[in-house]
RNA sequence: GGUCCUGUGGCCGAGUGGCUAGGCAGAGCUCUGCAAAAGCUCGUACAGCGGUUCGAAUCCGCUCGGGACCUCCA
């Protein structure tokens, strides 16, 4: 089966054919570094993690931009003196560099936390100025774009004649020409005056003297516009038309609607094949979002430091929670929803722990039902995730199986009444779905070398006292160890197991 | 005001017209020196009202509720 994803441009699901046989070109629209990432950031950055890892999967070769927003958003064209990087810098008395680098760093740690893959490429926009100009060059050329004080803005109302600008976003273009209508968007900005139309969109800003952030230009001085950045970006490393564009939703319009028609008149071409977007992450049924005031912080996540959190999460409890639900969908979060994945997680994550153990000596009778159950149930897997990534029913399947895995290990069910190429086959698809597409990996940090023996030991004085019926001596090796954490386990076999709360 | 999405059991969430999604929480049982874990079993669902259909959570219409975008935004 295909691969499928669903188009957000043409509003359908459709199989997916590279551009390129064998290779594929991504680019996803990166963190603007002015602040901390929050849970909502983590979204796009996991969701396109797993689309990365499937692809390469599928044995495509696959060149990923991320890009990284260093040069600052506009709060609205031309209504903010300064640009959000800068206007930051001052409050804190940092450099602008400054501050761009402290949050460069601490979103690569984020996303190291979560394991997410490095991009191919990670191209700032300040290290693009030369070919954002170039573009804006070639789009006044063209005739699209037209200069006004010192700043050159789009001309979406000639654009839209011959092409169809609205399309991506589902919006309706005489509505965007036609400013009277907007009677709840009453725009009294500066560059509104400038703009031939409200639609327009700013390529490169004129900077007012006291902007820090600002690069010579043929128009003079000043720094460029949100959405060339991206199309700049997409068009040197991954060529006029690549394969996949990903974001947020909430980038549908102005940004990706914009960005299309700035590449489409720079290379004659549609820019992109297939663009995918993921949901937001909603607290209490709302968006996550600075302008709502309930954000919460990838370091407050992992910390618990949040009046919203009981308790600090693992990053791949996080990573979990995203991957239990379809990527299109909201995912609202809480501590509940969050506390829940957590132990899910667990759970599943001893399953494949123990199935990776297990062996077949010996193929006895074999259960057919069961074991083709088990076959069923991993053909799916691949299935699943070629059905526009459908990640939560790969996880339902795992969770169908963990009961099955823990009867072998308890002996309830014997291992060798399935084939021996059955647990094979189930230990490989739950290690390259599980580790190499999910990004999983184990939460159990205190399970190291030093650690090791010195359970053994503990378990061993525990095990002899349980022979000799002396419970105070074990029970009080148990409690202490649950006090500070270690969970013992007394399994059937008369083993005994630990692991971390 | 415009465009679009959505409403599933205590909570989170899959659901392609007909067959138990799954997880967490809850109840009972088994195992266990006791516990934990594990296994088995159980319960309450498809916002409301109409329509299409042999049959609808799934398609259509209306009503009510929630949300997103239209402005920086993942």
């Amino acid at each position: 089966m295909p691969l499928q994803i669903y188009n957000s441009y043409t509003r359908q699901k459709e199989i997916f054919e590279s551009v390129t046989p064998g290779h594929v070109g991504m680019y996803v629209c990166g963190p603007t570094v002015s602040g901390e990432s929050h849970l909502g950031h983590a979204r796009p950055y996991i969701t396109f993690d797993v689309v990365y890892r499937f692809l390469q999967h599928k044995k495509y070769k696959v060149r990923y931009v991320r890009n990284i927003t260093d040069a600052g958003h506009f709060e609205e064209e031309g209504r903010e003196a300064e640009d959000k990087v800068s206007k930051k810098a001052q409050l804190e008395k940092l450099e602008p560099m400054e501050l761009v680098q402290k949050y460069t760093n601490l979103f690569h740690w984020a996303m190291k936390q979560f394991n997410c893959i490095e991009p191919s490429i990670e191209p700032t926009a300040t290290g693009h100025i030369v070919e954002q100009i170039g573009m804006i060059e070639d789009i006044i050329a063209k005739g699209y774009a037209y200069e006004v004080n010192g700043s050159v803005y789009f001309d979406v109302k000639k654009y839209a004649a011959s092409h169809d600008y609205g399309k991506l976003s589902g919006r309706v273009i005489d509505e965007l020409l036609d400013s009277s209508n907007r009677d709840s968007v009453t725009r009294e900005l500066d560059g509104q005056n400038e703009k031939r139309d409200a639609a327009d969109f700013a390529l490169w800003k004129a900077a007012p003297p006291e902007h820090i952030m600002r690069w010579k230009s043929p128009w003079g001085e000043g720094f460029p516009g949100w959405h060339i950045e991206c199309s700049a970006m997409a068009t040197k490393y991954l060529g006029a038309t690549f394969d996949i564009h990903g974001g947020g939703m909430d980038l549908l319009f102005p940004h990706h609607e914009s960005e299309i028609a700035q590449s489409t008149i720079c290379n004659h071409a549609a820019p992109v094949k297939y663009w995918i977007h993921n949901n937001m992450i909603t607290i209490n049924g709302r968006k996550m979002g600075k302008s709502y005031n309930n954000v919460i912080k990838l370091t407050e996540l992992f910390s618990g430091d949040h009046p919203l959190l009981q308790q600090a999460f693992h990053p791949m409890t996080v990573r979990f929670f995203i991957l239990q639900s379809h990527y299109r969908s909201t995912l609202d979060f809480s501590n509940d929803a969050l506390l829940a994945s957590e132990k899910a997680l667990k759970r599943l994550w001893e399953a494949y722990e123990i199935l990776q153990k297990l062996t077949i000596e010996n193929e006895g009778e074999i259960n057919q039902e069961l074991d083709e159950k088990l076959n069923n149930w991993l053909q799916e897997f691949e299935m699943f995730m070629d059905d526009d990534f459908s990640s939560p029913k790969v996880i339902a399947n795992m969770f169908e199986m963990a009961p099955v895995i823990n009867s072998f290990k308890d002996g309830i069910i014997p291992v060798n009444s399935i084939r021996s190429a059955t647990l094979a086959l189930m230990q490989e698809r739950f290690k390259t779905f599980l580790e190499e597409i999910f990004g999983l990996t184990a939460t159990d940090s205190g399970n190291n070398e030093k650690m090791k023996p010195v359970m053994e030991l503990l378990l061993e004085l525990r095990k002899e006292a349980k022979a000799k019926k002396d419970f105070a001596t074990s029970d009080r090796i148990r409690n202490q160890l649950n006090a500070i954490g270690i969970i013992i386990k007394d399994e059937k076999d008369g083993n005994t197991s630990w692991g971390l709360a």
